[in-house]
DNA sequence: AGCTTACTTGACCGAGCGGTAATCTATGTT
DNA sequence: AACATAGATTACCGCTCGGTCAAGTAAGCT
């Protein structure tokens, strides 16, 4: 085997990720791709075959960590929720991290086209609509849920509460009007942060 | 006076709006300037100076129609909210007119640059924030309020649901969905769609 | 040493971008 | 009829875009 590779896959993904992540697709350029990467063009191409592919590697490595920093469950329903909203907080409020999330940015921005990147959005969106519905699940025959707020109802707010946090936290950094946000959810488990 | 103009500034200026916000700012080439509006790239650059100055016009423009539309408020502020919430989902179902909000569109793709239009979004979103600022007091002054939440955490709320119907339903045009949204927060003030 | 193999590099491609400016054309005035 | 004026048109600008490819280079093998 002649020739190494100089660089770590795993580690340029990530900074193209996070470059993606920042300013979206179409905003990000090859040159912007290949400075931060320090990869140049040819190798970039060799490794990924087009923007495109490294997106949707870009977009596969965040659903993974998503998962497995946000998903995981085997604890109490109530707790889960609210440690969730304060996380979320915590990182919107994070300059580093300030980038809303991925999954939710990719949706926006590919929603008026219908290409690949939208319907692989798209389903990646259900994927955590289908996480909170059990969480939800769990609310109701845990009997946490007020009796003034059905199950589909609550999930609803749950969902729309979580877009606004992420997504607004891009434009309003102000961790009162997300406290109260997450709060207007977590009064109908008779919670708050 | 030699040689009239053949076409009408304020049609132009609205089929500009549309597409910008259909599609966005970067997304938005002059070529399909050119094709929408039936002008020549001359013409749209002596009547509007730049593609930039253009965007900032159907912002402006946009501005005065949401004022208009949506702001005035001689009625009763419990039935003004509800009737803001189902005119917001009759608007976000509609297929021609499912394009979120262009502020708060604009506020999202300009969000991680510094430009003009980043600040000039952000002002008019803070313009959005003072209405319900006003709409909420009054809910309070007239003790439709809940007891179990307070006008700063019920702001924010109105806020994050807004957005969240507004935006989210340029990708989850869901009518259920948008309801149980806009019911999280009108349960609140005794009220729901 | 020389060959093979795989990674790196940089020059290059056509296309589309936002923007300009000279020319053409239609109209009111004298 | 001739001119002045202003809107309409189009060829063109430099630049950046995503993407390609041939030449260069570092390592393992015989």
């Amino acid at each position: 085997m002649p020739r190494y590779k100089e660089y770590d896959i795993d580690v340029v993904l990530d900074k193209a990720l996070n470059l993606f992540w920042l300013k979206g697709y179409n905003q990000t350029s090859l040159a912007d791709l290949v400075e931060v990467t320090g990869l140049k063009k040819g190798s970039l191409y060799s490794e990924f075959s087009s923007k495109e592919e490294l997106y949707k590697k870009a977009l596969s490595s965040y659903r993974l960590k998503t998962i497995q920093n946000f998903f995981t469950t085997e604890e109490n329903p109530r707790n889960y929720l609210k440690n969730f909203f304060s996380r979320l907080i915590d990182e919107a409020l994070d300059s580093e991290t300030s980038k809303g999330c991925f999954i939710l940015n990719s949706n926006i921005e590919f929603c008026s086209s219908n290409c690949d990147l939208s319907h692989i959005s798209k389903k990646l969106f259900i994927e955590i609509e289908n996480n909170f519905f059990n969480v939800v699940k769990d609310l109701v025959r845990l009997k946490y849920l007020d009796k003034s707020i059905d199950q589909d109802e609550f999930h609803s707010l749950v969902i729309g509460c979580i877009f606004s946090i992420r997504e607004m936290s891009r434009f309003k950094q102000d961790r009162k009007f997300l406290t109260n946000l997450a709060n207007g959810v977590l009064k109908y488990i008779g919670d708050e942060i």
